[in-house]
DNA sequence: CCCTGATTCGC
DNA sequence: GCGAATCAGG
């Protein structure tokens, strides 16, 4: 694969969103993430408060160029990294998750989110809901095993299944191993969604 | 261990 | 120019 306009095009947009240089390799295909930051690199479009490893005022051993690292003597340079300019009107578009639940075996191919929204709507507690006792029995019982990670640990295949207060120190995430896509373990997909199909036919 | 981006360097 | 290997950090 080589970087079409087409390819350099996506990834210009997707880096600009903020995507991970990983998720723009998995849309593009055919390119790993390296060469993803490579070509970042190389069209000059590099960091911007990208995950945490930014401060490199280049420590290395290896400054073979201290040329490079040199000042400018022009005065002046663009002021590339502006705190914040302006407030993007983007289009927050909180997609309404109606989905009660899709009978159909249909795997969403993937939606891949940015990131994860401030006020992303949690999962439901279970506590109002009619739910079978085994899987709120299990999910005491997981929560219990629960890795307790915190909002950092989280990744694609970690059970981001709150537990506790998010308003004290009781708080945490679940943790554990994802079941296949899903956002949560096992345990907690069962009381995640679980809609009508188990209590509709069991209700009457 | 999972992930992130950054850099180097042979091709 | 490209990107695997490597590095550095969370």
């Amino acid at each position: 694969m080589s970087w079409t306009d087409e390819r350099v095009e996506v990834l210009r947009k997707m880096w600009g969103e903020g995507q991970s240089a990983s998720q723009i390799a998995k849309e593009l295909g055919g390119v790993t993430r390296n060469a993803v930051i490579g070509k970042v690199h190389r069209m000059g479009l590099s960091n911007r408060a990208a995950t945490a490893a930014a401060p490199k005022a280049e420590p290395k051993a290896k400054p073979a160029t201290p040329s490079a690292a040199a000042a400018k003597p022009k005065a002046e340079e663009k002021a590339e990294a502006k705190p914040k300019p302006t407030i993007k009107a983007e289009a927050p578009e909180a997609a309404p998750e109606a989905e009660a639940e899709a009978p159909t075996p249909t795997i969403v191919p993937h939606v891949r989110r940015p990131i994860i929204p401030a006020g992303q709507p949690l999962p439901p507690q279970p506590s109002a809901n009619e739910i079978s006792p085994e899987a709120l029995a299990k999910v005491s019982e997981v929560e219990k095993k629960a890795k307790r990670i915190g909002l950092m640990e989280l990744t694609e295949r970690t059970c981001k299944w709150p537990i506790g207060d998010p308003a004290t120190e009781d708080f945490w995430f679940c943790g554990l191993p994802v079941q296949a896509g899903k956002p949560y373990c096992e345990a907690h997909v069962g009381v995640a969604f679980q809609p009508m199909s188990a209590r509709r036919d069991r209700r009457r």
